[in-house]
DNA sequence: AAGTGGTCTAGACCACCTC
DNA sequence: AGGTGGTCTAGACCACTTC
């Protein structure tokens, strides 16, 4: 493919035409990037070996290799030595450590159940809005659900999901893992999130759900979780209990 | 520098001796961190140029520069085009992006003061050796300090050190930026954290210094701070207020 | 003009997996 | 045996900084 680039031999015909300055691997993983928004690859699927895409692309080996590393680093593709370069599945195990960040104080991280509360579709208020980016008149999904860990109740939970995306939603089973149903059932791939942590008293309904005293201080955690396209596409409040569990972060 | 690497031309002699088995790279990365943690080079400092540590380690600089890549994603050196490779200082803006995840609801993020309550240095307890790694017997530098952000008091803090690393500390003027004394004055880098958060009732004698009522749900934060050689060198407990602050993540 | 890190290419060998 | 990603080298050009 004549594109210009050709490495060592040749002077370097500059027609990259328009804004084209930025670095080649930076456009191969947006072109992949592309790809994996528009669902030409799944979850799980493997994609073409680092060869392949070179070739289809008009790069070097090395080039598409830079972008797939970056791509790792954003845990949008896992690479596997020997067998090839797949794109992330949001597996249980995955969320679960890389979202899910309430651990017990002692003993083994567990994987919380979910009892569902209540759904319902509303018209969007003026915060969720604001959050979601949506429009005036737009609605929204909610959903209430009370997620216990070892057979102990520790979560309220309210997900609010834009229903301009997920209307399809309503009726449907609801899974633990509501990530994974986003990207299987709506291509909607969480690629990252924001957190928000304060202590708060627990409201009356929420210390009765968490078998705590009324006032008693709970971790509020506020999560606006963002697509590939990075539009955001969940807004989570969760109301955890601090007896006997913890908020763990790394920092580095 | 004759090491059995010899690059396209010649069949590699397997000579790398015992467990050398981990890719160069990876070697050359702990070869160079050693040099920092024994102070070779300072912070701010500026690094021999790849070229220069390529012909000095023997191996090629697309070798020296993968290492010096991943250090830079450590925060562990800052690569500036046209100018060099720096060991990564420990200043306030740094520490406050990195560290400090106490944000304002509205507003800028603004640094914290600090007023220090008292010091002193104790036997340790048991927990305090178990979190340090202490033997029994080690004694403890216990800082009790007022934080405030904007003027109003927001994190009251207990900072628990080794008095065998920072026995010289007692006596001296206290930073805001306690890191960057550890790395000027001790040599003790902080290369990452562990923070375990909770919602707990704020003691009458927390209360009154953050102006809250008693019993009011407060942010608890425990924090443990590794330096370069992934020891534990410093146990930081901080109780914030959540009237118009916050504790932000990403997570991605 | 000289030096530095940043990008891109090309080709070799290695470790691992599948068939 | 053949294919894949992982490592390592070598050399070119580019962008930026400093002199």
């Amino acid at each position: 493919m004549e594109n210009g680039r050709d490495g060592m031999t040749t002077a370097r015909t500059d027609e990259t035409a328009g804004l084209g300055l930025r670095p080649l691997y930076v456009q191969v993983r947006e072109k992949l990037l592309r790809r994996l928004v528009d669902g030409v690859w799944a979850p799980g699927d493997i994609l073409p070996s680092e060869m392949q895409l070179a070739a289809e692309l008009g790069v070097s080996q090395g080039t598409v290799r830079k972008a797939l590393d970056a791509m790792a680093a954003e845990n949008l593709v896992v690479r596997k030595q020997g067998r090839g370069t797949f794109v992330a599945r949001h597996d249980d195990e995955r969320i679960m450590f890389q979202f899910f960040r309430l651990k017990p104080d002692a003993g083994e991280r567990k994987f919380p159940d979910s009892t569902i509360l209540s759904t319902g579709t509303f018209p969007a208020s003026a915060e969720e809005r604001r959050v979601l980016g949506l429009d005036p008149g737009a609605r929204v999904i909610r959903i209430e659900r009370l997620r216990s860990i070892g057979g102990l109740p520790a979560i309220v939970e309210t997900v609010i999901l834009p229903a301009g995306i997920f209307g399809a939603l309503q009726g449907m089973e609801l899974p633990n893992n509501l990530y994974g149903l986003f990207a299987v059932n709506f291509g909607v791939v969480i690629m990252r999130s924001t957190e928000r942590l304060k202590a708060v008293a627990a409201s009356a309904q929420e210390a009765k759900l968490l078998s705590l005293a009324p006032g008693a201080p709970v971790l509020q955690i506020s999560r606006i979780a963002y697509s590939l396209e990075n539009q955001p596409v969940e807004w989570r409040i969760s109301t955890c209990t601090s007896e006997g569990f913890h908020y763990s972060v790394d920092l580095r």
